[in-house]
DNA sequence: TTTAATTTTCAAAAAGTTTTGAAAGTTTAA
DNA sequence: TTAAACTTTCAAAACTTTTTGAAAATTAAA
């Protein structure tokens, strides 16, 4: 294959992984062009490259850095803005796993306290069943938060580091 | 709260979380519907309680077995066919990350290790930087891909149901 | 200042996804 | 067999999400 296929296929995977993990696929498809970007790209740039609108790039361009998977440069002399992303895949997946328990687990979590509150009769199977479905996926969904804690602190953490190093 | 109120709550903050992570509402709210019935349900039951109709239902109801969620049980005598979800909450998470595995994170390798073999000129910064993309993210999935087999596999392991269970 | 380059906004259009419901198909009891 | 009870299918409709593009806003250089 070549470089150009190669490259037209990493940002259709990567779109299409995207779109099946609640991403929008032009999102992951500018995130996926960036990446192998060896150096920062305009709007422009994007525009062209993936054939789509400059509303459509300004904006998608605007969620990624929301997400703190893409930053702007700036270059003395030009008004253009020139985009670049982290291309360090433990990172990115940090940063993913720290915006989505932020976005969705903790209002779940909220939400699931909530309802682990409410009182019933303890000899009706309805109220039974209801009880103990939200107290169990509560406590799995702490141990989530939990574990993409530790995950996002492991910056140099011998554990995480080691773990997900090791075949590299 | 009433258990009633709480229920619904239950029912739409499950079909709201599927959502967000490329799983239909639908068919999450179906799932919810089952984890709080302490009985098995019919199709009928599930269309009038979430208001949906008959082809909907049965389409969800195929599709969560598909996932190993959900399994049908026959009664003697009866026409009927009644469905119930497993209702550990681990046990959930595993099936579903197996199943994602199988349906994404594997053919996702596939592309990825077609990727890396892509020959190129070791001095074109485009070249050097697809690959190096390319190379991280795949290590990044294998090890994903490792975890997720050790945590299919860990029904009596000590490792995760040490950790999972610890906070029950 | 002014002006030209660039970014941002957002209503409308396009594209994509989900749902409906009626008809066709299947199964089982009698 | 037959027929009633139930399940499945799928084209069309409803709904949701994404994209466009032109106009408005902003910015920086001159």
């Amino acid at each position: 294959m070549e470089l150009a296929a190669a490259r037209q296929k990493f940002i259709d995977t990567w779109g299409r992984l995207g779109s099946e993990w609640g991403i929008n696929r032009t999102m992951a498809q500018v995130h996926a062009l960036l990446l192998i970007s060896p150096e920062p790209v305009t709007t422009e740039e994007v525009m062209s490259q993936l054939s789509i609108s400059r509303g459509n790039a300004n904006m998608t361009l605007r969620d990624l850095i929301s997400w703190g998977l893409v930053e702007k440069q700036h270059r003395p002399g030009e008004r253009k803005e020139y985009f670049f992303a982290d291309k360090d895949a433990w990172n990115i997946a940090r940063q993913v796993a720290k915006e989505r328990k932020k976005r969705e687990l903790e209002p779940m979590l909220r939400v699931l306290n909530e309802l682990a509150e409410v009182k019933g009769d303890e000899k009706d199977a309805h109220f039974k069943t209801f009880h103990n479905s939200v107290t169990d996926i509560r406590s799995l969904a702490q141990n989530a938060n939990k574990t993409i804690d530790t995950m996002v602190k492991a910056e140099e953490n011998w554990f995480w580091s080691t773990f997900f190093k090791l075949f590299k």
